[in-house]
DNA sequence: TGCAAATTTCATTTTTTTTTGAAAATTTTG
DNA sequence: CAAAATTTTCAAAAAAAAATGAAATTTGCA
């Protein structure tokens, strides 16, 4: 059997390889965290252990998905602007390469994922306060507390959300 | 056909009920925004409105839903400590109450959630460094920044998210 | 203790989400 | 402008997640 060389380009190779399987399979798991399907995580994971912008040719060979797959996996992360596209001269097809910078990430996922909840959030709390019938004195006591700890909840959320991003000090 | 009135016991009854309604709509959105199942908001929603503790087959009935959801989202719940069980004299089975300090139940769930995963995120980013191989000299520095990166991630957001529920001023 | 009520567990079914793959649309350039 | 390459879209298939329901277990009280 044959025994791979301990050093040089081919052992490198291998390793980096390693190293790209460690990077998918955390970046999976921390989007799924965030709610992602496992391929934009793996999309993800790939680009940012890459040194070069990538193809989507390239991305749908090396992880083995579907060319449907990878054209939402990356329309979802250009709209989170977690990838970006670079110019590679003498090529047609548009290059990847992941967008590093966390800050801006956070910045951008709450801005798009969890803020218009947040909003509509508000609206359901204001059409709870216009249901609120006419009860005794200690019912409405009650729903009253209940329906302003969600409004504080959201307020807080609201204020909170945005701000954490500039919060994160790399 | 049946004019409902417009005052008086019944109205109320029907107003609560939308309360209800909406309430169970609102932490519907809120639980899966955090990765929890539909039965879950929908459990804690009609909890978190009513003034008296609630048996699991009062929550099964009213929300029509299994007695195995509702066993294994009151178990969700209570893992939580979103929920806590309060006894009712003359009745054996458990009463369960919606637990309202937002501000706990955030904590718990990062402690609960979170955390573990960030725990483990750490073990992969070593796995990462110890995988690294021999390089070029500009090839190793940008492996080395990228997971510079990663590592300071997971450290702000080790120590952030617990502080995060801290920060709550609701 | 024994029995009935209450709850949990878990294999199966249902629902939802994700992926696939091929057709349609778009883009580039010869 | 046409042809080829690339990308997007979307119906259908596959996979994953959640709900069901009935059997097994636990609980509390007569």
């Amino acid at each position: 059997m044959p025994q791979p060389p301990i050093t040089g380009k081919n052992s490198s190779q291998v390793n980096v390889k390693d190293l790209e399987i460690e990077s998918i399979d955390f970046f999976v798991r921390m989007m799924s965290m965030l709610g992602m399907p496992k391929s934009v995580g793996e999309i993800y994971g790939l680009l940012y252990f890459s040194p070069s912008a990538l193809s989507m040719e390239h991305i749908v060979k090396h992880l083995g998905i579907s060319i449907g797959s990878a054209s939402q996996g990356l329309k979802t992360l250009r709209s989170l602007k977690a990838v970006r596209t670079s110019y590679v001269p003498g090529d047609r097809r548009d290059h990847y390469l992941a967008e590093t910078e966390f800050r801006r990430l956070f910045s951008n996922f709450i801005k798009e994922e969890i803020m218009p909840h947040m909003d509509s959030a508000k609206e359901r709390i204001e059409r709870m306060e216009s249901s609120l019938p006419p009860l005794s004195k200690e019912a409405e006591e009650f729903y009253k507390i209940r329906i302003e700890k969600l409004k504080r909840l959201t307020r807080a959320g609201g204020r909170l959300l945005p701000a954490l991003a500039g919060l994160l000090k790399f």
